[in-house]
DNA sequence: TGACAATCGCTGCCTAGGCAGTATCATAGC
DNA sequence: GCTATGATACTGCCTAGGCAGCGATTGTCA
């Protein structure tokens, strides 16, 4: 694979960045799903649970902005996540369009593991790395973004 | 958003490598979809197009074996490009369980366009990037991988 | 103040992937 | 040659996201 040598000609699907990326990605979720798996989360649960348990979003709107995720979604998502007792939904003083979202006790039990979780794989993915490598990465990766973005 | 500091102490799940990955890959996603839509097709079926038109696959499994795919979901995935008119499933000498995958000419006539697509959404994605800094993102996101699922 | 637009959460409908099970076929070992 | 094992494609069943539309609420601006 040799993304600099992007030719018509020798055209091999993985020598893209698009598929580079994917793959990483897929990889990465494999990995947080089998660590998920004794807690009976998806994905997507545990990062719903780490936004609203961080603090960092207190409603359901808030959260599929920062992960740009349809509402539609995150109501049912929500559903599925209060159904475990982790999650409940309570009125948002000051506006009543809004729904506010707390941890549960076994919410708040939970997400210390939740935590360790991220941290481990964050510090597994960059096993090896340096300091600037681990800029560097960060770096490039956000480059992409603004580029496709654009 | 700095990966190096990840803390649980000031945690952000924008400070995660796995945010980031997802982030990026959201991004080149819908923008690969939003070039596809005047085609009428999906990322998944644009990819499949691409594995099929390039040779790199001629029977499902070898899709799903190169996309982490699942065969359940291919056989459908095949039945949606086929009521297009895209690609056809042929008897495979040799193996009878298997199906051996042909473009029509309709999705020969397409294929340059999707070619087209990857060339473009590459060149534009690593805009401003410099050989070296090419390389550096495709060996760093390797080792990522590596390290990931390992 | 009153009309209009925007926001929020939710629901129905559609598409779509993961998993388990099945029938068919190929292959390795005896 | 026969059997056991594995592979292939396919099928239900379940979960799950995208989109359009809804009612309630809030904000805006004349």
């Amino acid at each position: 694979m040799a993304l600099a040598q992007l030719k018509t000609s020798s055209f091999d699907i993985r020598d893209s960045l698009g598929y580079l990326l994917a793959h990483v990605r897929g990889e990465w979720i494999d990995a947080v799903e089998k660590e998920l798996k004794p807690l009976d989360l998806t994905a997507a649960q545990y990062i719903v649970l780490l936004k609203v348990g961080s603090g960092s979003a207190t409603t359901p709107v808030e959260i599929c902005r920062a992960l740009q995720y349809d509402t539609g979604a995150m109501t049912r998502l929500l559903d599925r996540i209060a159904a475990k007792g982790l999650i409940k939904r309570v009125a948002h003083g000051g506006d009543r369009r809004c729904v506010a979202l707390e941890l549960t006790s076994d919410g708040h039990q939970l997400y210390p593991k939740l935590l360790r979780i991220v941290m481990d794989m964050n510090k597994r993915a960059l096993r090896g790395f340096t300091k600037d490598e681990i800029a560097a990465l960060e770096r490039l990766l956000k480059r992409v973004a603004l580029n496709v973005a654009s």
